[in-house]
RNA sequence: GGCGGCAUACCCAAGUGGCAAGGGAGCGGUCUGCAAAACCGUUAUACAGCGGUUCAAAUCCGCUUGCCGCCUCCA
C-alpha cells in the first residue's frame, strides 16, 4: 500500500503523491524564540522528525524547512524586561532550542531560516498583494483583506460569516473586517524597524512562513506541518497570502499534530503545569520521551504523566536489553547464512514474526504514520526474540539459531531506527541511563560501589541479614540491585518528572 | 453561538465491515540465599448508551450521554 496521509485541508486520508517523483518538499512551523521549549514543542519536533526519517527511508530526497520566528511582540516584551536587544533574546533561545533538539536526538532539517533574514521577500509579497487589491494600508499598518480571498476558511472548515458572528476578535478601527490580519506593522519609536514602501515597521507573524516556504520550496510544495493550534488562524492566513500573491496552490498536504496534556490538564503557563524539555531530560532518557510520543497516534491528544512516561521507559529498556543480549550471544556465530527452512525450524513463531515485520511495519507507517501500531509489531518481535534467547539459558547461540537471533535483532534495530529509537549502542544507553538516574537519587557512584562491595562481602560470609539491609536501604532511594554470577548490577527507577 | 475531535480491559493504546495488536500494572508459577530482570500462565462473549443498515459492526448511519480542542498568542 502506498503512503496515505491525513490532510487537514480535505479532512480525509489521501494517497501521497509528491509533485516531483522521488522528492518531498516539507515545511514545518518552528518556534517563536522567546522562551525555553516545553514538551509540546518536543512532541511536534519528534513527530515531524519521525515523518522526515520515514520519508527518507522510503527513498525520498526530502527538503525539510523549519523556520524560527525571531521578531515578535513576545520577544520584544522579554527584551524590554531584561533591558537587552531583541536579538540577544532571539539568539539565546535559538541556542537553547538547538541544544534541546540535539538532546532529543532530532535530525537537523535541511534548512532553518530566520524571519528577519527574509524581510525583502516578505515585502515583495505584501507589495504584490497591495497591487492586486487584496491588501490595504490603514494608518501605519498593512492588512490582508479576507473578503478578497474566496478560499478563506477552507483549511479550518469555517465560513467567514460564522467566524464574525461569535468571534472573540479584538475590535480594531483600522480594519475593514475584524478578521483581516496584519501583514506589516508600523513600528513605534524605539522598536526594531525595517524600511518598507509603507514606512518603517516589521512583518506580521503569518507572512514570514509564506515567504520562506515559497522561497525555498517553490510557490507550490508537498507537505506543510505544525501543531493543531496553528490551523487557525496561522495556516489559514499563510494559504490566503501565498495563494493570493502567487495564484498557485500553496501546500498539498497539511499535517497537524495533537497536543500534550499534563495530568489530563491542558498545559499552560497560567496553570503552572508547564514542563520544559530540559526539565524532563533531567530524569528521563530522550529516547524514552520519544517512545512515549510515538506510542500514540500523532493526531490524538496525549497525556504526559509519571505513569505514562514510566511505561515508555520500561518498554525502551526491554528493547535495548533484548537487542543487547542477542548481539552478545550471536557475536561469534551469527553471520553465516542458512536456508530459510533451516532458520524457520529453529523457532517457527520467531521466524514468522521476523519475516513479517518489514511488511507490517511499512503498512502501519504508510497508514498516516501509525507509529503506535508499528511499535506494537516491534514489541511482538522483541518478545519472541527474548523468549528464544531464554531457551538457551546464558549460553551463546550457535549455527542457525545464532543466525536467526542475529537477523531478528538487526531487524529490531533497523525498524526502530527509522523512528529514531535504539540509536545508541545498548551498553552506552544503559550506562547513560544509570548515570542519569543515579543523579536523581542523591547517591554518588562511589557511595553506591562501596555499599555494593560491603554487601558482596556480607554475602560471601552468608550474612544475609546485612546484605538485605543494604538492599533495602538502597531500595528506599529507588536503587534496585540485581545479582548476577559475574557481579552485582544496579538500576534506578524513575524520578517522577511531573511531581 | 460556530467548527472539529474523542469515548476499546485496572491504566496507556492500535484496530475504521469478517474470530479484539502491543505496552504497563496485578495475580499464580519458573529462576534466585532473598530479590530484581527475564520467561511461562492468567486478566474485554466484548469496544459509553439506545436504535438502524448488513449474512456479518468496535468499525457505517441516526439519536443520547460524557469528556476535550479551536474560534485570541500558542506545538
Amino acid at each position: 500500500m502506498a503512503l496515505q496521509i491525513y490532510n487537514t485541508l480535505t479532512g480525509k486520508k489521501e494517497e501521497f503523491v509528491p509533485l516531483e517523483p522521488g522528492r518531498v518538499k516539507m515545511y514545518v512551523c518552528g518556534i517563536t524564540v522567546y522562551d525555553l521549549c516545553h514538551i509540546g514543542h518536543a512532541r511536534s519536533a519528534i513527530v515531524f522528525d519521525v515523518i522526515y526519517r520515514f520519508l527518507m527511508s522510503l527513498g525520498y530526497e526530502v527538503s525539510y524547512v523549519r523556520n524560527f520566528t525571531d521578531i515578535d511582540d513576545k520577544i520584544l516584551r522579554r527584551a524590554t524586561a531584561e533591558g537587552v536587544d531583541y536579538r540577544t533574546i532571539a539568539e539565546r533561545f535559538i541556542r537553547t532550542f538547538h541544544e534541546d533538539m540535539e538532546a532529543l536526538g532530532l535530525l537537523p532539517p535541511t534548512m532553518e531560516p530566520l524571519a528577519t533574514e527574509h524581510i525583502p521577500e516578505m515585502i515583495g509579497i505584501i507589495r504584490t498583494l497591495v497591487e492586486k487589491g487584496v491588501a490595504y494600508k490603514a494608518g501605519t499598518d498593512v492588512y490582508f483583506s479576507v473578503e478578497r480571498f474566496s478560499g478563506y476558511g477552507r483549511l479550518s472548515g469555517r465560513e467567514l460569516e460564522d467566524m464574525v458572528a461569535g468571534a472573540r476578535v479584538e475590535v480594531d478601527e483600522n480594519k475593514s473586517n475584524p478578521l483581516d490580519f496584519v501583514l506589516w506593522k508600523g513600528s513605534k519609536p524605539g522598536e526594531p524597524a525595517w524600511e518598507s514602501p509603507w514606512g518603517p515597521g516589521r512583518p506580521g507573524w503569518h507572512i514570514e512562513c509564506s515567504a520562506m516556504a515559497t522561497k525555498y520550496l517553490g510557490t507550490t510544495f508537498d507537505v506543510h506541518g505544525g501543531g493543531k493550534d496553528l490551523v487557525f488562524p496561522h495556516h489559514e492566513n499563510e494559504i490566503a497570502q501565498a495563494e493570493a500573491a502567487f495564484d498557485a496552490p500553496f501546500a498539498h498536504y497539511w499535517v497537524h499534530n495533537g497536543f500534550v496534556n499534563i495530568n489530563n490538564e491542558k498545559m499552560s503557563k497560567s496553570l503552572g503545569n508547564f514542563v520544559t524539555i530540559r526539565d524532563v531530560l533531567e530524569c528521563v532518557h530522550p529516547e524514552s520521551l520519544r517512545l512515549f510520543v510515538i506510542s500514540k497516534h500523532y493526531r490524538s491528544p496525549v497525556d504526559f504523566c509519571d505513569e505514562t512516561v514510566g511505561e515508555a521507559e520500561r518498554g525502551l529498556e526491554r528493547l535495548y536489553s533484548t537487542v543487547e543480549t542477542a548481539l552478545e550471544r550471536t557475536a561469534k556465530d551469527g553471520g553465516a547464512d542458512y536456508p530459510d527452512d533451516v532458520l524457520k525450524k529453529q523457532d517457527v513463531e520467531l521466524y514468522e514474526k521476523w519475516e513479517s515485520l518489514p511488511a507490517l511495519f511499512a503498512e502501519a507507517m504508510n497508514n498516516d504514520f501509525n507509529t503506535a501500531q508499528a511499535v506494537g509489531y516491534i514489541f511482538a518481535l522483541q518478545r519472541n526474540l527474548q523468549r528464544f534467547l531464554d531457551k538457551f539459558g546464558r549460553k551463546n547461540l550457535k549455527g542457525p539459531a545464532a543466525r536467526l537471533a542475529a537477523l531478528a535483532a538487526d531487524s529490531l534495530l533497523k525498524h526502530c531506527r527509522v523512528m529514531g529509537l535504539l540509536m545508541l549502542e545498548p551498553e552506552v544507553f544503559f550506562d547513560r541511563q544509570r548515570k542519569l538516574k543515579l543523579k536523581t537519587s542523591g547517591v554518588t557512584e562511589e557511595e553506591l560501589n562501596d555499599l555494593i562491595a560491603l554487601r558482596h562481602k556480607a554475602r560471601l560470609e552468608k550474612n544475609f541479614a546485612e546484605a538485605d539491609r543494604i538492599r533495602k536501604e538502597l531500595e528506599e532511594k529507588r536503587i534496585q540491585l540485581e545479582d548476577f554470577p559475574e557481579g552485582t548490577k544496579w538500576r534506578v527507577s524513575l524520578q517522577p518528572p511531573v511531581g
